[in-house]
Formats: structure tokens, C-alpha cells, sequence
DNA sequence: CACTTAATCCAACGTCCGATGGATAATCGT
DNA sequence: ACGATTATCCATCGGACGTTGGATTAAGTG
């Protein structure tokens, strides 16, 4: 793989733990526990604790507690964003393939939502704390929050002017299934059942979206 | 008005305000705080002076913080438990006078609900923070939010039992269409145009809930 | 009037926090 | 081999925090 890329050692004494730079680690650290008790709630020595590092190399790597907060967000909301446009973009591609395709297309879509918060469930707690202190996250908003709404939010529009279902506020059904979601996340955190939790929420949320596929006949 | 009941000033220093208990004063304020920032992020110097009191003045009458911080949810949950109680029971009455008139009721009691938070909604972010933190906030859970979860899940079961309306995951329904309603009041905190969502929102709801009322005709 | 009770505030204590200056170690460039 | 560069830790500073002891005020109670 292109040695031209790959960067060569900078001067300097080495890190403890050459295998992961120690940004990553002080960074994956602080996440977990941000996640968990909040900004105020964590002090920076615990961070470095749990990263195995001193206090003043959590601060050589990311400056104030602030940047290392808002750091941890971007980090976990950009792996969010890369999933959901990549896979926004493949539902689009088939929409108007006919209304069963553009059906199953939606149901993946939320599917793959579903299981990215299943699988880091860090991402529940640091929205749902941006949410609880917008002037703490002004910045991310921008960056984040607002483009994947408008994406989704879109998607379902162009769903609904294909024909495919009917949709009178879609910008409404989209956060009220992305707080569901959410909702969902946080029951199995609290110990709900897993499996069987699991497999219910989906199908409850294809059930939803069904009821959106044009009005019951006759 | 009986003068039984109507206590007689006990003897001490007066209170500055006579008209509110000073009590009352203070967890009004801290309620404010403490659903915008959240525990560690407020002082109790803050509390007192949004109180116009001083420190020692909150301590006497609330104990510890976290004595002050559990007064503020209880009053909180206590209130809404007493409206969704209401609610329900009112629902409940009306739930075997037909399909029509079960729908109606379960519109009404998620009206109530959404009226509720839209007009005190310090509950969504108490909520929010409860969620986020359950180990600080294990005695509130089996008073206030196992008890008004099981009393919705029951109702819808009981209609569902009636005939009354389709629903395969009763819990699952009851705990996503509440956090869509926490959803909608963080985005009307959030600067949506208010009037115009607060109609769509239940709108929403309604569409889905009658979504509910058995699957569509061939 | 004396005594009790209750409400309020002031001042202080010990603790923890975020931030920083500076020393040390290990690697690179020359 | 030697200075430059980078990473790491130690020690410390000023400030904010929750809590508490004690003084003060003003009412009821006898």
C-alpha cells in the first residue's frame, strides 16, 4: 500500500501505546463517559484515568474540556452521518422502481438507522444531550443535526410526489421516528428484553410506515 | 372555608414573601435550572438567587442537593400522573360504546398528554435527564414512570382486547408515540413556528393511532 | 416581659476542578 | 553527536463548589 502515504515517524518521544494514536484513545475514553454523566459530571482526570494517561496529555491532545466535548461528538455524529447518507442515498436510487420497491427501500433504510443506535448506543445519549442543551452544540447542529434531517426529510418527500405513499408532514413522521428510535434505545439500555425487543421495534416501525401507503380501501 | 384546617402562623422569623411558601420559591426555581442545565452544571448558589434567597436559606428548607434535585422531579411527575390518571380513567369508561367512540377517546387522552408537556415543558427535559441518568433517579421510577406506562399500555391492551383497534406490541406503541411527543416539544423549544406544528403534530398522531384500527380493506 | 421557635443570612471550611508552567524522555534531522 | 521536536508526567494555582456553625431577626406563647 502506497508507501508515499504513509507517514513517516515524526521526532518526537513515542507514544505509550503505538497501536492506537493517543488522541483515539483519550478520545473513545471521554465519549463513553460524556455518554454517560454529562458534560459537568466528568472531570478531566477521570478521563485521563480511564485512558491510562495523565490529565496534562488529555490537555496536549485536546485542549479545553469544550474542545475535547465537542470533539467526542463530531467524532461519533460524523460515523452517524457516513451510514445514513450513504444508505439514504441507495433508498433513493430505487424509489420510483414501484411502490413495493420504494416500500422495502424505506424499510431498510430505517433498519440501518435502527442498528447503527443499537450498536453504538453512546449516540442516543450525546443526542439526546445536545438536544437538552442546544447552546452547548450550536456548531454541530449545523454540521450534522440539520443535513441528515433535510436528507431523510427529502427522501420522504420525493417518496410521497413518486406516488409511492402519502405523506401530508413528512418532516413530522421523520423525528417522530428518529425519537422512537431513540425511545427504543434507551428501554433496551434499561434492560427491556433484547431479542425479542429488538425484532418488535422493527417490525413496528414497517408497520408504520405501511399505514403511510395510501388510505385503507373500502 | 373550614378555619379548622386553616393553620395558625407558627411562631419564628416571617418569611419574605408571605404570599408563597419560600419552599415553594425555591424548588420553582431550581426546577427551572435544573431542567435547563441539568445537576452539576447548577450551584446552589444560582438556585438561590434566581430565588432572591441566600444558600443556607435553600439548604434549611430542601437538605442536601441531591435532596432538592429528587423535590423538583417529584413535583413534577406528581403533577403529570395526576392529569394522565384523569385522563385515562376518563378513556377508559368510554372504551366498549363502540370503535368509534374508543378512537375518539384515545385521540382525547393523547391530546391531553401533548397539551400537557406543550404547556410545562420542563417535563420533557426532567424526563430527558431521568433517562439519560437512571441511577440518579431509581426511587422516581417505580412512583411515577412504571406505573403511568403500565396504565397506558393496559388501556390500549383493553381496547385492543374490545376489538376496539388492532396492536400486536401495546408497550412498544405507547412508549414510541411518547417519546414522539418529547421529540415535538424539544423542537418547538428549538424555535419551530409554533401554532401551525402544534396542529400538525396531533394530527400526526391521530393518523397514526387510527392506523391502529385494523389493517386496510383489499 | 422572658422564653421558645422558626426563618434568614454571613462567613468559613475542606474538597475538587480545569488549566498551566516546566522538567524529562525518546525519537528524528543533520 | 547534537539541537530540534514531540509526548508525557508532576506539581501547583486560583476559583468554585456543597455544606455547616453560629449570629440575627421576628414572630408566637406563657
Amino acid at each position: 500500500m502506497a508507501a508515499m502515504t504513509m507517514p513517516r515517524r515524526r521526532p518526537g518521544r513515542p507514544r505509550r501505546d503505538e497501536s492506537r494514536p493517543t488522541r483515539e484513545v483519550v478520545l473513545t475514553a471521554a465519549t463513553a463517559l460524556f455518554a454517560e454523566r454529562g458534560f459537568d459530571a466528568v472531570g478531566l482526570r477521570e478521563v485521563a484515568a480511564a485512558a491510562g494517561v495523565d490529565v496534562a496529555t488529555v490537555a496536549h491532545h485536546t485542549g479545553t474540556k469544550a474542545a475535547l466535548y465537542d470533539a467526542c461528538f463530531a467524532r461519533v455524529f460524523a460515523a452517524e452521518r457516513e451510514v445514513l447518507t450513504e444508505a439514504a442515498a441507495q433508498a433513493r436510487s430505487v424509489l420510483d422502481a414501484g411502490p413495493d420497491a420504494a416500500r422495502r427501500a424505506l424499510h431498510d433504510l430505517v433498519d440501518v438507522f435502527v442498528d447503527f443506535l443499537e450498536d453504538r448506543p453512546e449516540t442516543t445519549a450525546l443526542w439526546l444531550r445536545r438536544w437538552l442543551e442546544p447552546q452547548r452544540h450550536a456548531e454541530l447542529d449545523q454540521r450534522y443535526a440539520e443535513p441528515l434531517y433535510r436528507l431523510v426529510t427529502e427522501l420522504l418527500t420525493a417518496a410521497a410526489a413518486a406516488g409511492a405513499l402519502v405523506e401530508p408532514t413528512p418532516h413530522i413522521t421523520v423525528r417522530s421516528l428518529v425519537w422512537a428510535a431513540h425511545g427504543h434505545v434507551v428501554a433496551l439500555a434499561a434492560g427491556a428484553p433484547g431479542a425479542r425487543e429488538r425484532r418488535e421495534f422493527r417490525l413496528f416501525v414497517h408497520r408504520f410506515l405501511d399505514g403511510l401507503y395510501g388510505p385503507p380501501g373500502p
